[in-house]
RNA sequence: GCUGCUGUAGCUCAGUGGUAGAGCGCACCCUUGGUAAGGGUGAGGCCGAGAGUUCAAUUCUCUCCAGCAGCACCA
């Protein structure tokens, strides 16, 4: 007597299906189309194979290309098997050790073969045509189950190291998947996997580039070849993302800093920024901006020295593994004669700030703070230095001489929560200003740690708090904080869908204790305030380049070096050019008259190239009218007004987000 | 820091074992033209730095530096 199983499907419906049956049978018994677009299955909540039989009454969601997310999972997966079978069919002997799928397409680990060299570019369209080949034979991807010691006999006979290392460090005994791709390819997997290779989209994917990576991520470990691929359910969509990595690269900040005249990078001064009149400017605003909402939000503004006698870093904590980031100078006069070292190696050591805390803990040491004081918010745009590894630098986003919107809160264990608070409100206006989306991230202790797991529990929790408190959501990730505190991560959402971490708000006790700062409580007994870190911006440089990236370039008027260009159009009327120009300047216009001897074509098309929002057209017409014709970036029509709404107009336009009444 | 690739004019790039070329930009001249490139002439380079091979190196080899991609790192 054959018993029968009741699956009960996303819609309620509830079917019976014989032992033994998969969720394949249902899908064909509901109809062979359906039969035909399954790609896997959920079963129980978990993803499967969709020719994985049933172990009992099970809930089941049968997976399309309509459940996106999930059928790019899969295929992703896939193509990532089908990359390494290719690789070690063209070249047997390679070593084959895990390949996931990623954001956009998949990866694989390789390790080429002693008689030749790593892969590169040139062999990706020779592994593509395998991989194409082997989509076509369409070869059934069939899950099997073997003992530990199989598997790893083996993978040690073939020679596979890295597999046999990896399978030896799963627990004894237990019994591992392979998937069988034909019957003559297969690999150690846990799944799930489409029912067979020809499921793929064989146009859907491309192999991108091939980069070196450690074996389990670890640089003491062998380095061996990663090839990574993009990978989609098809070709439109392929082909919507090679659009867009392009659309990226079209944005890249170093190159619109170039075309706009922004800043230069160069190697006599590798990782730091010099910036230009342009770009500078658009520092200057956001610096001004940010302080208005720093001086509006209670904080008070310091300035503290570029360097520090290393004990005041050792103090810190910083002086031992972190000395590693810093740039250290001796405290001594240089020798100038021609002979003999310029420095002694006896001096006393010196460090460059990497950060501006421990001076600002220093600032609120000054005298005797009594708890009616607190909160005391010290905040400093500091400049920082920071000895970055060469190979981390890039562009304006990671750079060895930096500043920070800083700042140092230091309150009671009472006021942390509040003061949470209202940071987290004060970068949600900061981000609402710019347009800018971010989602929230608590990072949690970390392994190694400085403090009590107690305090520990206390930090968390009112971070938690305040977030729950400004009615906020979160995504929290157990391990990611500094050794000193957790931190609340703000990551900002660009136009075109990346993230970039800027913000942070850490609540550290472990500092204050180090350097013994103290108030008088209520009781007149010494007390420990709490110190609260945070940044919105990050530092200026990222800041801005995560703005050029974000905008095209295209800055928001308020922002934009040149707010406004006039230009004549014939030589007659520069006079008039002229004078529409000061009236410009003098209503607060960031401006500038184009008199050269170009046709209004060429200027025209320059200023738009240079993203000047509003480019001011004068002829004769309009000098006769005391008009203006106005062209907006971006826009296609113009505008033709009298000088007066002209101004006002612009003036409106560049108006900053924290002033517009 | 690791692996790979790259380094030629201000920018983007071509090229060669016998000390170099284009386009854009720049300067000057002609042109005064109504909404994204008008025409002409000209200036501009120790071919990233050092060493080696060679009669001869920008070109080949090695070392270093920097940049790019990825990895590792980012308290």
């Amino acid at each position: 007597m054959t018993e029968l199983l009741k699956i009960s499907l996303p819609d309620g419906s509830v079917r019976e299906m014989e032992a033994g049956s998969t969720p394949y049978d249902v899908a064909a018994a509901i109809g062979p189309g359906l039969a035909k677009a399954a790609l896997a299955a959920r079963v129980n909540g978990e993803v499967r194979d969709i020719g994985r039989p049933f172990e009992g009454d099970s809930e089941l969601a049968l997976i399309t290309s309509k459940d996106e997310a999930d059928a790019l999972e899969l295929v992703r997966h896939d193509f990532a098997h089908i990359l390494a079978e290719a690789v070690q069919a063209l070249w047997p002997g390679t070593q084959i050790t895990f390949g996931p799928a990623t954001d956009d397409g998949f990866y694989y680990d390789v390790m080429a073969p002693a008689t030749r060299e790593p892969f590169g570019l040139e062999d990706l369209p020779a592994i593509e045509e395998k991989m194409r080949e082997i989509i076509k034979a369409d070869k059934p991807l069939r899950r099997e189950v073997w003992s530990r010691n199989d598997l790893i006999a083996k993978w040690e006979t073939e020679g596979e190291a890295f597999k046999a290392e990896w399978a030896k460090e799963l627990p004894e005994g237990e019994d591992l998947t392979v998937y069988w791709s034909g019957d003559d390819w297969l690999d150690m997997c846990r799944g799930p996997h489409l029912a067979s290779t020809g499921k793929l989209d064989p146009q859907a994917f491309k192999l991108m580039r091939t980069a070196g990576a450690y074996w389990r991520g670890d640089q003491r470990n062998a380095q061996l070849t990663r090839i990574y691929g993009t990978a989609w359910l098809n070709k439109k969509q392929l082909k919507q993302h090679l659009h867009n990595l392009e659309e990226a690269g079209k944005r890249d900040h170093r190159k619109l800093g170039r075309e706009m005249d922004l800043f230069h990078l160069q190697e006599e001064a590798h990782g730091s920024v010099f910036w230009h009149p342009k770009g500078y400017r658009i520092w200057r605003e956001l610096e001004a901006y940010m302080r208005r909402k720093m001086d509006g939000a209670g904080y008070r503004e310091i300035k503290t020295p570029q360097v520090m006698d290393a004990r005041q870093w050792e103090q810190s904590g910083h002086w031992g593994k972190y000395r590693e980031n810093m740039f250290v100078i001796p405290d001594e006069v240089p020798n100038t004669e021609d002979e003999g070292d310029i420095i002694s190696k006896d001096a006393d050591w010196m460090a460059l700030k990497p950060m501006n805390c421990p001076a600002h803990v220093l600032v609120f040491k000054q005298g005797i703070t009594s708890y009616r004081d607190l909160p005391i918010r010290l905040g400093e745009m500091g400049c920082c230095h920071r000895n970055e590894p060469h190979g981390a630098l890039h562009g304006l986003m990671r750079v060895r001489q930096f500043t920070q919107d800083d700042a140092h809160i230091f309150c009671t264990e009472d006021q942390v929560v509040e003061e949470v608070q209202a940071f987290i409100t004060l970068a949600d206006e900061v981000y609402r200003d710019f347009g800018f989306e971010y989602k929230i991230k608590l990072a949690l202790r970390p392994e190694q740690r400085f403090g009590s797991d107690a305090d520990w529990d206390k930090a968390e929790q009112e971070l938690r708090d305040a977030l729950t408190a400004n009615g906020l959501e979160w995504e929290e990730l157990p391990g990611e904080g500094a050794f000193y505190a957790p931190k609340l991560e703000w990551h900002l959402t660009d136009a075109i869908g990346r993230t970039w971490q800027v913000g942070t708000i850490q609540s550290d006790r472990v500092l204050p204790d180090r350097l013994d700062a103290t108030y008088i409580g209520e009781d007149g007994e010494k007390h420990r305030p709490v110190m609260l870190h945070r940044a919105i911006f990050g530092s200026y440089e990222r800041f801005i380049g995560i703005l050029i990236e974000h905008f095209a370039g295209r800055l928001p008027v308020w922002l934009a070096p040149m707010q406004a260009v006039v230009a004549p159009i014939v030589s007659d009327v520069d006079g008039y050019a002229n004078r529409v120009l000061t009236k410009l300047e003098a209503a607060g216009i960031r401006a500038s008259s184009d008199l050269r001897n170009e046709k209004i074509n060429y200027k025209i098309r320059e200023h738009s190239l240079a993203k000047v929002p509003h480019l001011l057209i004068v002829g004769k017409r309009e000098e006769e009218e005391g008009t203006v014709a106005i062209r907006t970036l971006g826009e296609k029509d113009q505008k033709v007004l009298s000088l007066d709404e002209a101004i006002a107009m612009l003036t409106k336009a560049a108006t900053a987000p924290d002033l517009v009444t």
